[in-house]
DNA sequence: TGAAATGTTGGGGCG
DNA sequence: ACGCCCCAACATTTC
């Protein structure tokens, strides 16, 4: 029982219901570790949250975490054999590249009498384990959720945090600031007044959304000035919370359609990383392969002006901007955003699927792939191609009395709502009342959006019979 | 988790 | 009173 055991800190960046490492602490003295591998891209502002992640992390392991970088496995092999470490413990990833590593990495510790234990600490169903009657895989969200996942064992029960930690440390060459997780000019710090980081903050956010979120949710999530969404996407992510903790917490509210709602979101959160377990390609190459030849254009005037919010369409601006100011857009917004990219820019997927991966505190490689997929049309059970946002519509629909967009395009508040989402439209006189000079305050609208519309559609019929 | 085009219906103005 | 037209309002089809 005094035996010696690494636990390996990737992304579940909390104590609670934490399989892994409550396994680890039941075995012996730990060495809790965090390795920045330089094998694995992160984006700069999923860095940022990491950076406070790891802080928070250090703070409850009481100042014992062991952040290192560069390559996980000879960095785990290197601390086994110098401090005799003989049992390493990890929850598993089920990204493709961290697949092959794990593999690699037990199989060269096992060479050297290393033993591993790995648990599933990141999904409520392993995707390995739930397949069609004929052993393939799903492509249908629906049956997937409700067959393969609702009708098969239930979650994994949530665990405590270990009880008695008994931790060992080895000298450090450095610290969480000298992993270089924050750049050194300042952009970030607009960050700093939207988030609380960390297990703790997340577990409140949960509780702040099912006392004031919950209810309503199905509609009301849909509206991006409401607070009917948890925003606990990059708390999952950095495995801050598990969705284990998230499912049995919500699913003892009385069960109604917002309960199952949002639920169903989570089942969301599976399918893309069921689909990138069994598609490791989802991020670079199109699901479905006819978007092979899809006639896209890329012009950097065009995707420059997307990224800045700077397209002339106020709602699509105001996400742009709200992405820039706070590394988050609101779920509807995203799609609003998305959809233009790609079926009025005429711009590829792969344009924002970037861009989002540097700009979201939340970016995760299988919910980016699959959804950019989805929006695109290219995607499993993605929207049919023919489903095109058109923002001034969806503006006046799901931002009713534009505090949203007003809040983010502050350069258009003075507008009336009926001009709100199409300042084109508007009179000299009330552009001037409202202080706007299209073209010197906001911009003319960059495409014609019957226009674009016509062109993605000309070109979605060049590839369908393919 | 669309929007535009097209079709249908019914009330009201008007000769 | 009646038919005709216009056009919301709603439904259906198409992309």
């Amino acid at each position: 029982m005094n035996d010696k055991v690494l636990f390996w800190f990737r992304n579940d960046l909390r104590m609670a219901d934490n399989p892994g490492f409550y396994e680890a602490c039941l075995s012996g003295e730990v060495l809790p570790v965090y390795i920045l591998d330089h094998n694995i891209d992160i984006g700069s502002a999923s860095k940022w949250w990491l950076y406070y992640s790891l802080n928070k992390l250090n703070d409850s392991l009481q100042n014992h975490l062991h952040v290192v970088s560069g390559d996980s496995e000879s960095i785990i092999l290197d601390m086994c054999k110098t401090y005799r470490i003989e049992r390493v413990y990890w929850n598993k990833s089920y990204e493709p590249f961290r697949i092959n590593q794990d593999d690699k990495i037990q199989k060269v510790l096992a060479e050297h009498n290393i033993s591993t234990s790995t648990y599933n600490g990141s999904l409520l169903w392993e995707p390995q384990k739930v397949t069609k009657s004929d052993g393939t895989p799903y492509k249908v969200f629906t049956p997937f959720y409700r067959k393969g996942c609702l009708q098969s064992e239930v979650p994994r029960y949530t665990v405590s945090a270990p009880k008695n930690l008994k931790l060992f440390k080895i000298p450090k060459q450095y610290g969480i600031k000298e992993l270089g997780l924050l750049p050194s000019n300042n952009w970030y710090k607009k960050f700093d007044n939207h988030w609380e980081i960390g297990e703790v903050a997340a577990q409140e956010k949960l509780h702040n959304f099912i006392n004031s979120g919950l209810n309503g949710y199905k509609e009301q999530r849909n509206y991006p000035f409401k607070k009917n969404v948890s925003r606990l996407s990059p708390h999952l992510h950095f495995g801050e919370i598990s969705p284990n903790q998230i499912w049995y917490t919500i699913i003892e509210k009385i069960g109604n359609k917002d309960v199952d709602h949002f639920l169903s979101e989570l089942g969301w959160r599976e399918f893309s990383n069921y689909l990138l377990f069994h598609f490791p390609n989802l991020n670079e190459i199109n699901f479905q392969r006819k978007f092979d030849d899809f006639p896209w254009k890329f012009n950097n005037e065009l995707f420059s002006a997307w990224t800045k919010g700077e397209t002339g369409y106020p709602i699509v601006d105001a996400g742009m901007r709200e992405l820039w100011q706070t590394g988050y857009i609101h779920n509807r917004v995203r799609m609003i955003v998305a959809s233009f990219l790609v079926k009025n820019l005429l711009i590829h997927w792969h344009y924002g699927r970037d861009w989002f991966w540097d700009c979201l505190v939340d970016a995760d490689l299988a919910n980016n792939s699959a959804s950019w997929q989805w929006v695109a049309g290219s995607g499993a059970d993605a929207a049919p191609y023919f489903r095109i946002f058109n923002p001034v519509i969806q503006g006046e629909k799901f931002d009713i009395n534009g505090e949203y967009t007003r809040r983010f395009v502050p350069e258009l508040s003075l507008l009336p709502n009926n001009y709100l989402f199409k300042p084109w439209e508007a009179s000299k006189e009330i552009l001037n009342r409202s202080s706007v000079e299209l073209g010197k305050t906001y911009p003319f609208p960059i495409v014609d959006l019957r226009e674009t519309r016509e062109i993605a559609l000309n070109s979605y019929n060049v590839i369908r019979g393919v």
